[in-house]
RNA sequence: GGGCGCUUAGCUCAGCUGGUUUAGAGCAUCUGCCUUACAAGCAGAGGGUCGGGGGUUCGAAUCCCUCAGCGCCCACCA
């Protein structure tokens, strides 16, 4: 190896390794004797460009996977992406809408043409970035929901529910998009605060039969000027009214009895309607009147159901009014709330309007208020599948991180609701539903199929059908939800539904570990599980580990608009990846949000550089073949061996947990102060002096350890190290490395050496406090004893020329205290009394205090009766050691003060 | 409206089946060092009484109640 530079350079050795690693298909998998460990990715939409979420998401996956290589399993991590029907389709209307062309003008066919026109641009370049990230999935393997295999699976998954009767089709109310002009399913909408208005409309009576009599009802009754009485309604929609069918009360409402078995007008439009009672009304909302539009309103929809309402659609599929309003036809219905509030107003049906904050549904997509809407769409019964998979996470068969998802993943499958999987779109797998017309009824009918052919054989089966042709069958134009493909992922990934048993899917099924983020657990995680039970028979994954949300340091979520989302490969240029998954995985406990900053990135780039340059001491040693070992060279092997075997156990502890940042901390502490400021300085030779062969070869080996340990978090600094620290072949690599393993740590022999860091660190405050050069030799004295074998490393690193055991308490030396035991340091210029009496009257008194707290513990008959004798036992032991360091102190104290 | 979670050094977080020397880590800060591996570094130091209040207990950051603030999820009040 050349003269290294001093500053280690991700740039230069981040592409080379990665491009060997895929020259080697290295991260290809295949069966065999092997346990295997899989992993799938959570596909990212085949348009997406790579986030801060799917640069923690995936770091985290690439962790796993490469820690299971390494232990030996056969790991496999799939990677993929989505169609993501809504968002793709959404993009490339927009795209043409920027050339002049409409998604109306287009047929069917010329529209998917542009879409994979599309999709052949912009996709995969996601997966090209999570490359420069050091992701190690297996691309060969890479899959794409709406490629063939998938898409074939989706339809017979489709058929064989709908064959189990589990799927049906029905007149529903849905929210509809109008932008994109599609169904979507419950869990697409979200909710916004809005400050929006109260209308109080009037709703005269019909055919109004006051005779002029003034009764009780008097007070309660509105009149106009002319003696009219009318009804007043509050609603949030005056553009619906064109759809109203009833006026509803509460039976028990006192204000509006006088409205019972009564008809009224609806404003403007002019129709009569019933009033019905309804105990659904709450009486102290408004007015306690509701205006009924079953066609527009989920509840309104459950009243003209029970009372067997008419309802009238009154808007187009854009959300333009419609023809069947008979009113404001063709007006987007937003600009219809605001002329029907005028004309309202003018005609004086408009009471008053007040201000009101209200929920709007909103498309998670387009971004545009969702319009309840009554129409024929697909469903899925999730009945069944709400019970299926219920137990297998509350009894953790399937393991959830963090835990309190349990509850959450509960509450969601206990109040299920039928799954509306059709989309009025054209991208994504399409409807395998056949519609014809019976002969004998002249009616719609339709079948459902894998395919035309089998539809029109289904068909021509059935009597009257005999001669129907494919011209005859038209097929659904819908497509169905990206959910109902992705939910079959895990299976499909190994063709477990079209060849249900192969050897993919028996061998690596069920997966090991689902990384993902809490916000699709009901879209995808808990479906996933749904669909790994009804046709595979077993879970899809035996772990789930949610990750946070990214947000910037202040707090906010990383946004577009906000600009205060990093580009990751900016990123990545400026600190490598190394440097950038470092960053991420510092502070990222499982399910927290992650504050993301630079800073922690700074962090991980240092962090690179300290490995560089720990390896550029240890290649540039010289070795004396000839040289005997020393004996601080030999102890401190040992103990280092010790400390590497007990923070192995704590990393695989942590890893168990997956609390991988903390595992990460700890590697990191492991390699910076263990074995960089502690071990290397032990063991390394004055300068211009070799190294004997042992010890260079028991460094060597340490670091390949600390390398392999370290690979899963940072696995380009790494791979490169590893193959300049021995000789190695082509082919090598220390993916493949045995992950080390911990053997029984001495614990006696720890604690040595963490009181020999200690005396050492209070050498080197003395020396601080004094300004004492670390080159000047010192003297040290011990009142009392410290065990010989760190004797000799304790003058090595504090720069001791002699260590007296048992000596007399010298006055004249700056004296510190480990534990109970005092050192001296005498020092050649005097040392300063007024500061060392200040300090030795601050320890006193905290002394004093402390001693005091714990014999006041000590003098509690309770305390001694009810504690263990375990917890009496260490609080003597701290009243005793609180006394010696007392007296001690107050000695030199004496002494001074002579 | 219901449910869940959080509040510990300047920042990000551990600790929370109550007792392990009157709370730990990383980063940041301060002081001194360009000591031939690393100034993207070395050595040393300071810093919190655990959101407020009440309770249980011999003993509470750790259990209970309550108040306050923050966050998330679910829900059909027009």
């Amino acid at each position: 190896m050349k003269e290294l530079a001093t500053v280690y350079n991700p740039a230069e050795v981040e592409d080379k390794w990665y491009a060997y690693w895929v020259d080697h298909k290295m991260f290809h998998s295949e069966p065999d004797h092997r346990q295997p460990y899989t992993i799938v990715i959570p596909p990212p939409n085949v348009t997406g460009v790579l986030h801060m979420g799917h640069m923690l998401n995936n770091t985290i996956q690439d962790i796993l996977v490469r820690r299971a290589r390494m232990q030996g399993f056969n790991a496999l991590w799939v990677p993929g992406t989505d169609h993501a029907s809504i968002a793709t389709e959404t993009k490339v209307i927009k795209k043409l809408a920027d050339q002049g062309i409409k998604k109306t003008d287009l047929t069917r066919e010329q529209f998917l043409e542009h879409a994979w026109d599309w999709t052949k641009t912009h996709g995969g370049i996601i997966l090209q970035q999570l490359r420069k990230l050091g992701a190690s999935c297996d691309w060969d393997r890479t899959a794409f929901t709406m490629d063939e295999s998938r898409s074939k699976a989706v339809v017979k998954v489709f058929c064989d529910l709908y064959d189990k009767g589990l799927i049906y089709r029905g007149l529903r109310m849905v929210n509809w998009d109008p932008e994109n002009r599609t169904a979507i399913s419950d869990d697409e909408v979200y909710f916004v605060d809005e400050k929006s208005k109260l209308y109080y409309l009037r709703y005269y009576l019909a055919d109004d039969d006051f005779t002029g009599e003034t009764g009780a009802e008097e007070e309660v009754v509105h009149r106009d000027a002319q003696g009219r009485r009318y009804a007043v309604v509050a609603t949030t929609r005056p553009e619906t009214i064109m759809g109203d069918t009833a006026m509803c009360i509460n039976p028990k409402d006192p204000k509006n009895t006088w409205l019972k078995g009564k008809k009224v007008i609806v404003p403007l439009v002019g129709r009569v309607v019933p009033v019905i009672e309804d105990r659904y009304v709450e009486i102290d909302f408004g007015t306690g009147c509701l205006k009924v539009t079953p066609a527009h309103d989920k509840n309104d929809n459950m009243l003209g159901k029970k009372h067997n309402l008419d309802t009238i659609d009154i808007f187009n599929e854009d959300g333009t009014v419609s023809e069947a309003a008979g009113m404001y036809v063709g007006m987007d219905r937003f600009d219809c709330r605001k002329q029907i509030a005028l004309d309202l107003e003018a005609a004086g049906l408009l009471e008053k309007v007040e201000d009101y904050d209200n929920k709007v549904g909103f498309s998670e997509r387009t971004k545009v208020a969702v319009e309840p809407r009554l129409s024929l769409q697909w469903f899925v019964n999730m009945k069944h599948f709400a019970e299926i998979s219920l137990a297998p996470v509350m009894d953790d068969i399937i393991r959830f991180v963090p835990e309190k998802y349990k509850t959450t993943y509960r509450g969601w499958l206990e109040g299920i609701q039928d799954w509306c999987i059709s989309r009025q779109l054209w991208w994504g797998h399409r409807i395998p539903a056949y519609y014809y017309t019976e002969p004998a009824s002249g009616e719609e009918k339709f079948v459902v199929a894998e395919s035309a052919e089998a539809a029109l054989a289904k068909v021509q089966a059935l009597p009257g059908c005999e001669a129907f042709t494919a011209a005859d069958l038209r097929q659904d134009e819908g497509a169905l939800d990206t959910w109902f493909s992705s939910w079959l992922w895990p299976i499909t990934l190994f063709d477990g539904i079209n060849n249900p048993g192969n050897p993919e899917i028996n061998y690596y099924y069920p997966t090991a570990t689902l990384v993902t983020g809490p916000d699709i657990i009901f879209f995808w995680v808990a479906r996933m599980i749904m669909a790994g039970y009804e046709y595979v028979g077993k879970e899809p994954f035996k772990n789930v580990y949610f990750t946070g949300i990214v947000r910037d340091k202040l707090g906010r979520k990383m946004s577009k608009q906000l600009g205060n989302s990093p580009d990751p490969l900016d990123l990545i240029a400026t600190y490598g990846a190394d440097g950038v998954r470092m960053g991420m995985m510092l502070s990222a406990p499982a399910g927290n949000d992650i504050m993301f900053d630079d800073q922690l990135c700074v962090q991980g780039r240092n962090f690179c550089n300290k490995i560089w340059n720990a390896f550029r001491l240890i290649k540039g040693w010289a070795v004396d073949e000839a040289a005997a070992q020393s004996d601080i060279n030999r102890q401190a092997i040992e103990w280092f061996d010790a400390r590497l075997s007990a923070t192995i156990d704590e990393i695989n502890d942590l890893f168990d947990k997956f609390r991988i940042n903390e595992a990460l901390m700890a590697v990191y502490r492991l390699f910076w102060d263990e074995f960089s400021s502690w071990y290397l300085e032990m063991v390394k030779p004055a300068y211009g002096s070799p190294i004997d062969r042992p010890t260079l070869d028991a460094t060597i080996d340490y670091f390949d350890r600390l390398l392999r340990l370290l690979h899963p978090f940072m696995p380009f600094i790494t791979e490169e190290l590893w193959q300049h620290l021995a000789p190695r072949q082509d082919g090598d690599t220390i993916m493949f490395a045995a992950m080390p393993e911990a053997k029984a740590a001495d614990a006696q022999l720890l604690a040595r050496f963490e009181l020999a860091k200690e005396i050492i660190s209070g050498v080197r405050a003395v020396r601080a406090k004094k300004n004492i050069p670390a080159k000047e030799a010192l003297k040290l004295n011990v009142l009392g004893q410290i065990p010989a074998d760190i004797i000799a490393i304790v003058s090595k690193l504090a720069n001791i020329s002699e260590v007296d055991q048992d000596a007399e308490k010298d006055v004249a030396a700056a004296s510190f205290m480990v534990g109970t035991l005092e050192f001296n340091v005498p020092l050649a210029s005097a040392i300063d009394v007024d500061a060392e009496v200040a300090r030795l009257t601050k320890e006193i008194a905290y002394l004093e205090g402390f001693k005091t707290s714990v014999e006041k513990k000590l003098a509690n008959e309770r305390f001694t009766a009810n504690a263990p004798a375990a917890v009496v036992e260490t609080e003597r032991k701290k009243l005793s050691d609180i006394l010696q360091k007392l007296e001690a102190n107050r000695a030199t104290l004496a002494a001074l003060s002579k």
